[in-house]
DNA sequence: CAGCAAATTGGTAGCGCTGCCAAAAAAACC
DNA sequence: GGTTTTTTTGGCAGCGCTACCAATTTGCTG
């Protein structure tokens, strides 16, 4: 079934129909260049008779950038990339620019597939999750002459434009805070590692933290699959089951890091005195809970929307560090 | 500090570079139209070498229909948005569309103005949240000759496509269940129902289930702001501060049901023998909790998937319904 | 009121691609 | 070998708009 666009009305018939030039409905619209306050009315009347509506594929054709801004994110399940198009789509809109998403899945190749097809549309610029790309993405988005912007990692060399904080400051914070708070017996649960690098970069300096105070992580489960409550829950049982003198586990988000404590809940282990959780992400749920989650909370909102600000004011290349902030809840 | 585009590879240069016309390139890259498997690997050649990546500004202008597809959601806080953007944003990727979308934070004036604003790029299709829009939306959305897909909401008249359920028949069953169960002194806590015009059929329908019993709700606690689990928590606490015999309570969704459920772990308060509590939307995280929530599952996902599918396959006006799914948890 | 600067306007050549048509080449047929 | 068919190709006119430039009108000055 062929569905039929209805008739468009167009700029030539808005300008015939207010008896003016193509381009000074043009200026009008756009509120650019100069035109006396009598037209105004009369094109503006025009266009709302006709329900004009411009057409900015035209538009983008004719002129040159785009006003598009591309995100190509890792996922729409982990709060974490809703929480930066939030931050992003307020500062684009205000802005006038228009957001374009595709997921990746986690998959580098997915990844390069999806840039290329953003790339097609022209757009200002790409937003991709933190700094790991293959060598086409990369070699692509250097040859697009867009800008690009990296976020939510600032371990690793950036491209053009990055925001965010470093993973790995992340974990070395989260371990420095454990040991300090007396904890020798810690232990790991986290989710697949291999596709979230950013997870990976927290665990590697989380342990090398360890390692540096000679308190070796005493064990850890890693389970396949996206992070969520339900494995982190699934994760600390078998971790437990495993391993039986741990005195605090450190997980890969806040995600898990619920699933740990309801599973704690559950089975009456006390928190922090039996087992300590840590989490990362400071998600607000984590603040609601009986005891409020100790962990670290990131700027997400923020790294959207510092993104979207520096695309929109074509800022010079440049990492952004925003930082993070470690939460001491009841947990750890 | 102004932005420098590269000079672009165009079409024209692959042709002269293969030494073909303009069209046996479009054809080839398009796969459309015919043309010699000699050709056809010379013009992937001067593809390759070039860096050659189509403009789809320029091919959608010229061509007729777009392969865009624009979401007008109300949030992205609120993961039913993440969600139905996920399940939308598979099926449009591998059909080699393109999601676009913008945030109306609940503000149907906002609305108008992104959806406006939307058009503008003659989208494929307009995904809406809900079947409540400004007169001067349904206008423009009925004029532009686009199609329209109404998600998430049934209760109404659709403009040309509707998937979902409906939140009046959620409202119903869970007043049924909870009176099925024996509870008969049951409150409300929820969030802002002005805004969230879905919730407020849900708890108008409740309402009224519970009146055809002759239960009438007892009490109920509504919060400015948007739904949270803090919200929930805070509510629960002010609804239990003015009337001390309730044994059941509905939250306007998951989110805040988590925060009552909280609130109850942190008082003591047995559940549910003492407090019932029931949800709405079935969070993964409500299975994961010590006592499963008790709440309504709802199609989220699925309801992406199933109108990107009707869109991409430009299908005929309908409604689908969806239909939703009670648990009977633990909680109530 | 001439004389010049400033503010308004309209015309038109593209932007890079696709769709259509006709031309050319290849294949099939008698 | 000479058609007739079929396949493959190139040329070019737009798609609807913006950028640029030139033309026109207006406003001021002396």
């Amino acid at each position: 079934m062929e569905f039929k666009h209805q008739p468009t009305v167009t700029l030539a018939e808005v300008a015939e129909a207010a008896g003016v030039g193509e381009s000074t409905v043009s200026r009008v619209l756009r509120n650019h260049g100069s035109f006396s306050g009598k037209t105004r009315e009369r094109v503006m009347a025009a266009v709302e008779r006709l329900g004009y509506v411009p057409n900015r594929i035209a538009g983008t054709l004719a002129s040159t950038g785009s006003r598009l801004v591309a995100f190509v994110i890792p996922s729409l399940s982990n709060i974490v990339f809703p929480d930066v198009l939030r931050g992003a789509s307020a500062v684009l809109e205000e802005n006038r620019y228009q957001a374009v998403f595709s997921v990746t899945d986690y998959d580098p190749g997915k990844e390069e597939a999806l840039a290329a097809a953003m790339l097609a549309w022209r757009p200002a610029a790409v937003m991709l999750a933190g700094c790991e790309h293959t060598e086409g993405t990369v070699k692509m988005l250097r040859a697009s002459g867009c800008r690009v912007v990296e976020l939510l990692d600032l371990d690793g060399e950036a491209l053009d434009i990055a925001v965010g904080f470093s993973n790995r400051a992340a974990g070395r914070e989260s371990a420095a805070f454990l040991l300090k708070r007396g904890y020798r017996r810690i232990g790991y649960v986290g989710h697949d590692l291999n596709r979230d690098t950013r997870a990976g970069k927290r665990f590697s300096s989380f342990c090398e933290t360890l390692d540096a105070h000679d308190t070796p992580l005493v064990a850890h489960e890693i389970l396949a699959g996206a992070s969520s409550v339900e494995n982190g829950r699934l994760g600390l049982e078998r971790l437990l089951a495993r391993t039986t003198d741990l005195d605090a586990v450190y997980f890969s988000n806040d995600d898990m890091a619920l699933g740990g404590y309801f599973h704690c809940l559950a089975e009456g282990i006390a928190i922090p005195s039996k087992l300590a959780i840590f989490g990362y992400n400071g998600l607000d749920i984590g603040r609601a809970t009986p005891q409020p989650l100790s962990t670290i909370r990131t700027p997400r909102v923020a790294t959207g929307e510092i993104a979207a600000q520096l695309v929109v004011t074509n800022a010079p290349p440049q990492a952004v560090d925003l930082g993070f902030e470690l939460i001491e809840g009841a947990t750890a």
